[in-house]
DNA sequence: TATATTTGCTTAAACGTTTAAGCAAATATA
DNA sequence: TATATTTGCTTAAACGTTTAAGCAAATATA
């Protein structure tokens, strides 16, 4: 019962006698058609049950009507509610999209740039892995002209647009949260430094702890890829101090998720004895206990400006590829890990 | 510095003044063409940063080596675990996949298949949403003879593959292990019968009971829509009742949680007051406190299945659509909410 | 009424590939 | 040596659209 050939617009022109090229007017309303033969032509599609052939519009108009989005991974809320909402406003434009996953790979990431520009994407939206320093795949983009935008994960030196928040206040308002609880030896486990969102926050805990005459610790101050074994691995470093810290600001949710579990594990009262502050407000940090203060990324927003930023190339509005970034105030969310209640 | 104008097999048989049709060939090395010309061509392929245009080889071959796939949601392990797998094995095989999520919607799954459909995808991979009962537009997929595989969330009656978890196995062997532990009373948080697997995982909770001479108590079987909150919601309700239920077990890892908290917020006393368990075995199952029991559903062996089905669609092995099974055995991961140990 | 403009279509070419058919030259076979 | 087969290409058409150019008929304008 399936049908072996599709309806095309010639079968429509054969059933009204009219040319192939009166019906892809038609269909597309173009002014120069009567209004009879509009109708009838949109009465015959649907009798065919019509479907117009998006390889053969796309091969002729010279544009897909894809766009790429490439993410570390999809299974944290962050990255797919950006996605998400990237969908929901391309799609309303008639784009679609084609979400592809890092892994936080190099080589996955290259593997999948690759794919898209096969794919001939009209665009495409990227937060780059944890490991990427070489830009040279993200060059090739740009070098066939196909609007590049980046979010969350981006990098100043591609000078292409930019949609994210302003980690460097969010780092310094954290360590000023806690300083306000009360720590003094308050730790950062944070990011890898060419990352520029993570030295963004390192830049941010560094400069508040010297508002307010903290002195730096370099043993507080540890690099980590973040995943929740490591912030296992890094909580336990700390805890081997002589000089243990009364405060961890944690550069990920799911590393400050590791970090948890071993301050319980070790049965140390959070936050009384250790307070404890993540980032990205990822929606178990409100499941586990103790909940787990976190920074609201507003990832649905990202999604929306960056799928807005797309369809301005798209239609032209700007011109050139250049540094234009969108930055986005985060918000503090307080939970019971940093909620220390003085008697 | 960007590129007005790509390459084209055109281009490459100007310089080597030869047919485009050569060139054709040798990009794909066709045994009819010379090795010293399939050399020069990729050699001169390579000079000029040749990329063949997928839309135009698309068009022309009828097929788009895209794959489409359809979950309700990218964020849960499950759906993420499944995507990675398909789109590894499909890389391989040259296909790429536009992941699209139904937010368990109908009504955003048809669009979605709409738009999957109008992409000229070779084949869709589709786990349904919760709200499906109408299978008209899965019908829709078949009617076009477009090759549609069904995985976890799947429907008989539309005889197409399906790969999945033997759910009716594995509530059996969660009650199992439930009275195992000395539990009387097991209340079952499920999904709504009408969804297949759950209406499984509703029968085999009923066949345990009934093999151990427990009786069935209308009040301990719950439908419900498995989100954290609604868990919340049936939990509270269980708790009200004048004889409370001494184990629950949840058809999913998500209302699992929500069933946790309010246990933990009553200070019920997991497992020795009521045990818990889940379904799904996501990683924050073994994170939060105390750690929850669950089902292991082999979401890469699912994953790498589908798309092996979809590979022997797409080479020719399989000719027809029907109802062809893959079940996997499910494995019980047996933690502390459910853990009894007794004196 | 004569000319200009608009309306409503058609014709033809193009997007970049792939592939069936065919042909000449080279090589194999009898 | 004569015929058959193989090799290595070319030619031409096709996939299903879109769009520039053009033309005849209808309508507007002077």
């Amino acid at each position: 019962m399936t049908n072996k050939k599709r309806t095309t617009i010639k079968d429509i022109a054969n059933v009204l006698k009219i040319s192939a090229a009166a019906v892809s007017k038609a269909l597309h309303d173009d002014s120069r058609i009567s209004a009879k033969t509009k109708a009838a032509v949109k009465k015959v599609a649907k009798e065919l049950n019509y479907q117009p052939n998006h390889l053969a519009s796309a091969l002729r108009k010279g544009k897909s009507n894809l766009v790429g989005v490439i993410v570390p991974r999809t299974n944290s809320h962050f990255f797919s509610s950006v996605i998400q909402n990237i969908e929901e406003m391309l799609n309303r434009e008639g784009y679609n999209i084609i979400i592809t996953q890092s892994n936080e790979s190099f080589e996955k990431e290259c593997r999948n740039i690759d794919t898209l520009l096969f794919t001939q994407v009209d665009g495409i939206i990227a937060s780059m892995a944890n490991e990427t320093t070489d830009l040279s795949y993200y060059e090739k983009i740009k070098f066939k002209g196909i609007p590049l935008i980046l979010f969350d994960r981006g990098e100043n030196d591609l000078n292409v647009d930019y949609i994210g928040i302003d980690d460097y206040n969010s780092s310094y308002m954290i360590v000023e949260h806690l300083i306000n609880q009360g720590c003094q030896r308050i730790a950062h486990i944070g990011g890898y430094k060419h990352t520029r969102i993570f030295n963004n926050r390192i830049r941010g805990y560094i400069d508040a702890l010297k508002k307010y005459n903290l002195p730096l610790d370099n043993e507080l101050l540890i690099e980590s890829s973040l995943s929740t074994e490591e912030g296992r691995k890094k909580m336990n470093q700390l805890l081997r101090l002589k000089n243990r810290p009364d405060a961890v600001y944690v550069a990920s949710d799911y590393a400050a998720l590791g970090a948890l579990q071993v301050l319980q594990e070790n049965r140390i009262k959070i936050p009384n004895e250790i307070a404890l502050v993540g980032f990205g407000n990822e929606p178990f940090t409100a499941m586990v206990t103790p909940t787990i203060t976190s920074i609201e990324q507003h990832s649905a927003e990202i999604g929306k400006q960056a799928a807005k930023v797309f369809l301005g190339h798209a239609k032209g509005t700007f011109v050139k590829q250049k540094l234009n970034k969108t930055i986005l105030n985060a918000a503090l969310i307080v939970r019971d890990s940093s909620n220390i209640k003085r008697i």
